[in-house]
DNA sequence: AGCACGCCGACT
DNA sequence: GTCGGCGTGCTC
């Protein structure tokens, strides 16, 4: 038998992947690219994935280990799948192995066979109009079900009632047998009927739908309520037609029961979801469901974009300018430019929507690169909510609101309309201070103040989660006049329910709905109608509609009108026309009223005359000047260490290295520009100094040879064991 | 990332 | 004399 070794990838985080000897007695032939095998790896047992043999090795032979087995016979990842991990492991420098722990669900990580997402349960075997002779009308009603479906799950037997004893009793005789099967996703008893298009839609729906087949990337611009999710359902409904898969992204939060429903309702197919919510065992199912075919659709958050789908058609990002597409840890990948790139690997549209698309999004559509659909108008041809600006400078303010916005508040509550009052801040006040010295109570840990919380009482820092009680006299000079300073929902919650003694309040925020079920009670409450003030945070603003909501105050927008991050005006503006977004219904559109102390900020201004599009346009000329992305691309170097000057001396290092490399192998066309290192904003978080270094460059190409060549002398760096770093390319926060 | 090896300080 | 601190190096 000739020698020959297996080159595989294994979940390290090391850039280099690792040779190792066949399983005694295998072949060449027993090894395909994508299987799984296990490794006896330094003192550890891993599970790596099969890349490729070869007949040669540097690795000297008595270094040479072989593996330990093989799990699969059939590759259980493709070529393709393979391929797109190679791209994202060169592009978030991240090693191969860890980017591929991202295809294969934790169970399969672990080992186990894919048959674990099998359940138990029954398959008829006679004829569906078979007249048995059964006796007991249990036995007869447990025929009539399988008359009506041929394979049913045991766990839903036992749901309706059905004891083992009688599904053996079936099988004795047998009309069905017991038969392990990966469950399908239940289709719909009836399925809606489509909805008309307005014009817009329909063009939107004709353009996507013909280029269906080949890669093309599209921006489906839509102002909230211009029906973006019926133009969604109708593509999906071609893309089924041409018996292709569709998958469809959504942010964290905006996977709501309606949504799902309203997918699942529609369509003749099986649909499979893929969240956070779901267990191990949920997800190999979910995974499998889409990876053999059997689900048509498949709707999950970000991770859901390393699915295997065999028969990929489109793929639907919504909201793709929220946040949540991009992991914050480990791989810091972007699940919108992945899905970008996967739609490219299969030759498929991608259709990336929003009623407030990112910048970078925008500027692709403008410069032609993507195809830019416009929904301008709300469905019945209703009025967009009136946005208005209000002035509290030199204001006096009742429990941090304006007597006018009281009084506005007052008039809806009097037509039975509901209010959303949106504070982006939990707790009961920002600050806690003495008047007597100024102390303020601030986190040990952090460079940040701790946040008052009344239910319960505590003090509760935000950015570690440190927590402890509340002082009653000030730690400095003892006095005991020390007091809340500032708004969270709490005290709005508290302040709110004073002013309107008669009107139910309902806070909205983390604190309040910790739990799914939670979530669904209060806003099953909410759907009622009845008039009552909603108080919460970004919660609110996402995926859910408040049709009953005609009034819609925000009290705290100033607070990123001034960020240090540069594109903190572009998530401002974002977040204001989400929360605007929720009010209304099409015959009766909501109020928006947005307090704040800077009316004449030019660019709110220009969000509530003009629009968040032309906005964007103005900030996109500010990018321009300053050559910030979209018109240059950007990569950032984080370190993070108890000791400051360690944290800053790791970055110095780094700025040396990457400054050498640059001085040999730089390109001028084009230049590779160094910025940093500079303390984080928060220079201190959960007892580590942070500090950061920007590398910008007009070339990807460019920027990616010289973060590669830096990376690796990074690695080999000595004395820095403390310090915690890492790449994050094209990050989303510069804080 | 793990995990072990190895070389210096305070204990039975 | 050893237990254990964590700095360094290696993993096919």
């Amino acid at each position: 038998m000739s020698f020959f070794v297996v080159d595989i990838a294994l979940p390290v985080p090391l850039l280099r992947t690792f040779d190792y000897l066949p399983v005694e007695g295998d072949s060449r032939e027993n090894y395909q690219p994508g299987q799984r095998v296990r490794a006896d790896f330094g003192r550890q047992l891993l599970t790596g994935i099969v890349l490729g043999t070869r007949e040669h090795t540097e690795v000297p032979h008595n270094k040479l280990k072989p593996l330990l087995a093989r799990l699969d016979d059939e590759p259980l990842l493709t070529h393709t799948d393979l391929q797109l991990a190679r791209w994202m492991s060169d592009y978030y420098h991240h090693s191969l192995g860890d980017v591929l722990e991202h295809w294969v669900p934790t169970l399969l990580r672990r080992g186990a066979d894919l048959s674990e997402a099998d359940e138990n349960g029954w398959l008829r075997l006679a004829a569906a109009d078979a007249e048995p002779a059964l006796r007991g009308t249990k036995q007869l009603a447990l025929w009539a079900q399988f008359q009506r479906q041929s394979y049913i799950a045991h766990r839903h037997l036992t749901a309706q009632g059905f004891s083992l004893a009688q599904c053996r009793k079936l099988a004795e005789l047998g009309l069905i047998k017991e038969q392990q099967r990966l469950p399908v996703p239940p289709l719909p008893e009836s399925v809606r009927p489509a909805l008309t298009l307005n014009d817009e839609q329909q063009s939107a729906v004709t353009k996507v739908t013909g280029v269906l087949g080949q890669f093309k990337a599209c921006l489906l611009e839509g102002v909230t309520g211009s029906g973006k999710t019926e133009v969604y359902l109708q593509l999906i409904d071609k893309v089924i037609q041409q018996g292709k898969q569709a998958l469809l992204l959504v942010p964290e939060i905006g996977l709501t029961p309606q949504t799902v429903r309203r997918f699942q309702e529609r369509f003749d197919v099986p649909v499979a979801l893929l969240h956070s919510g779901l267990n191990d065992r949920e997800r190999l199912q979910g995974w499998r469901q889409a990876r053999e075919g059997h689900a048509r659709i498949l709707i999950g958050t970000r991770s859901a974009v390393f699915t295997p789908l065999p028969d990929l058609g489109l793929i639907i990002l919504d909201e793709e300018h929220d946040g949540s597409f991009k992991q914050q840890d480990g791989l810091r990948y972007s699940a919108r430019d992945f899905a970008l790139v996967r739609a490219h690997q299969a030759q498929v549209p991608v259709l990336l929507g929003s009623a407030t698309p990112s910048l970078e999004t925008l500027h692709n559509a403008l410069t032609g690169k993507y195809l830019h659909l416009k929904l301008t108008r709300r469905a019945g041809n209703a009025r967009p909510p009136g946005m208005k600006l209000h002035s509290i400078l030199h204001q006096p303010l009742v429990h941090g609101f304006a007597e006018p916005v009281l009084s506005a508040m007052q008039q809806h509550l009097n037509r039975g309309k509901q209010v959303l009052v949106f504070l982006n801040r939990r707790g009961f006040a920002p600050l806690l201070a003495c008047k007597q010295c100024g102390w303020n109570a601030e986190c040990r840990r952090c460079d940040a103040r701790m946040t008052l919380h009344q239910y319960p009482p505590h003090l509760h820092c935000h950015h570690c989660d440190y927590q402890q009680p509340i002082p009653s006299v000030c730690p400095e000079c003892h006095s005991p006049d020390i007091e809340p300073i500032g708004q969270g929902t709490e005290r709005i919650e508290e302040q709110v329910s004073a002013l309107f003694p008669d009107t139910p309040v309902k806070r909205v925020d983390r604190d309040t709905v910790r739990t799914k079920q939670a979530f669904d009670e209060l806003f099953d409450e909410i759907h009622t109608g009845k008039p009552c003030i909603l108080v919460g945070t970004q919660m609110l603003a996402k995926g859910h509609h408040f049709p009953d909501v005609t009034l819609v105050v925000i009290l705290d927008s100033d607070a990123g009108l001034f960020s240090a991050d540069f594109r903190g005006m572009e998530h401002s503006a974002q977040l204001i026309k989400q929360v605007a977004g929720r009010a209304g219904r099409a015959e009766s559109p909501g109020d928006v009223w947005i307090q704040t102390l800077y009316a004449d900020h030019p660019q709110l201004n220009l969000l509530i005359d003009d629009g968040y599009h032309a906005l964007a346009l103005s900030i996109l000329r500010e990018r321009m000047d300053q050559q910030l992305p979209p018109y240059s691309h950007m990569a950032m170097l984080r370190s993070e260490c108890e000791d400051r000057a360690t944290a800053q001396r790791f970055l110095e290092q780094a700025r040396h290295i990457l400054q050498h490399w640059l001085k040999q192998y730089g390109q001028k066309d084009a230049p590779v520009t160094l910025l940093g290192p500079v303390p984080a904003i928060m220079e201190r978080r959960n007892g580590r100094y942070r500090f950061q270094l920007q590398v910008f460059c007009s070339e990807r190409k460019a920027l990616h040879q010289t973060l590669d060549a830096a990376l690796k002398q990074l690695q080999t760096l000595k004395g820095f064991n403390k310090v915690r770093w890492h790449i994050d390319v094209d990050p989303l926060d510069t804080l």
